[in-house]
DNA sequence: GACATTGTGTGATATCTGTCACATATATTT
DNA sequence: AAATATATGTGACAGATATCACACAATGTC
């Protein structure tokens, strides 16, 4: 569903995410970089990076949800994570081989900012404490990498859905009663476990009145136990 | 096994490691580095860093092997990678809540460098070339991480194990033969399977001609195999 | 060299989890 | 509203892998 206003240009100096790129630019640089960028929106599903791909803009997430995740050989989807807004997507791409390891959907409405690779490279050059911002956004990325392959290493099926549940109580949207922005299947995917355990697991907590489930939506009834389940193993 | 010159202070300015911060560092900046720093020694199985401490100094590994670990909460220990020499141990902790959440050892002796952490930052927000060529590091560390994650998640005990065994030839040791610097309890904590199952596929493998088995010595006599292998879960 | 300690190989078994099969529920289209 | 497609729940089963148990080898210690 191709819109006409999906490419609008806007200033960046109108821009009202403090929390970018603007916060520790000057005026001369937020300039720059409002030369060389553009706004774009996307629809709910729609497809916003290709791993594989070559890098030639840095993508701001400016608002919304995105899913970002590879396919394995076997063709199986695997989610790294999901990414809220205020960030920008594939960073460590961009500083190693410059190709997209991962991809990228929108899982809601969202708006990203593309900004040109050479004045983003420029900027990191040249404002050090630009450079310090990208520096502990890609920080939280690997860790966040860590964290998962340990989950993934050293959790069995329990585990990983307490894991990931606490995940989205607590990181994403922060509330115990959340709507989970996928299918069982993409909700397995997640974690790496099959559709059917993913399901199992989850009415064998709700029979254990750790939480309600209606459809995708979620409720944590108790936190601690699903803590203590995710600690474990 | 402590030794009285486990502490020596040299100079940076004639430190021969071209490839650290000196490349990208002028002699004013070298100096300050030098004067917040000193180097150390360390014995094979010496602990460098302990998980859970605070982080003071960035530690830079000079010259031997590392393994980069930790203890989940089972108690089991996770061997994450190995560090070749030339190389920032912990950095992404650093960026983030300053707590090391890996621990490190030594795999043989080994030379370090404590680098001051003020000394540090200031240099990365003075320096774009430095903080760029930290970044680049960074970046590699969330590209392993994931890749050990993806590994993790996708693959069997025979893609493991034969990824690890690639690890090792192609990026550790850059040879067909090798001595695994683990025992067979550790070559499983690398790759997250049991003792067992780690002697279960080495012996297959040797078996099937994949590979010669001497104690810890290794040789690959297949290489081609085991990438399928490692392929194809 | 004898002893203790630690590491390693290998079989038997139990458990966990993916796969298959199908019923039911929900969403979408006509 | 009926029909079709898609998503979800649930049982039966097979296969993979951890665990347990123990024999044997290697290594370190006295």
């Amino acid at each position: 569903m191709y819109q006409d206003n999906n490419y609008k240009i806007t200033s960046c100096r109108d821009c009202k995410v403090k929390s970018c790129a603007a916060a520790v630019l000057n005026i001369n640089e937020i300039d720059q970089v409002n030369e060389n960028s553009r706004e774009a929106a996307f629809k709910k599903g729609d497809i916003i990076l290709h791993e594989g791909s070559m890098t030639s803009h840095i993508i701001y997430l400016k608002s919304g949800l995105v899913k970002e995740f590879q396919k394995g050989s076997n063709d199986k989807e695997q989610i790294l994570q999901i990414v809220k807004k205020h960030t920008y997507l594939g960073l460590p791409s961009l500083f190693g081989d410059r190709i997209n390891h991962y991809s990228y959907a929108a899982l809601e409405d969202i708006t990203v900012c593309y900004i040109d690779l050479n004045i983003f490279n420029r900027l990191v050059r040249q404002n050090g404490n630009f450079a310090y911002e990208i520096l502990v956004s890609v920080s939280r990325d690997s860790l966040n990498n860590f964290h998962r392959f340990m989950n993934q290493s050293q959790k069995k099926t329990y585990g990983r859905v307490a894991d990931a549940l606490l995940y989205f109580s607590k990181i994403i949207y922060e509330s115990e009663s959340f709507e989970v922005p996928f299918s069982r299947q993409e909700f397995a995917d997640l974690i790496g476990i099959s559709r059917e355990s993913a399901t199992r697991v989850l009415t064998k907590f709700k029979e254990e009145g750790i939480l309600h489930l209606d459809g995708r939506t979620i409720s944590v009834i108790n936190p601690d136990l699903l803590q203590q389940i995710s600690k474990n193993g």
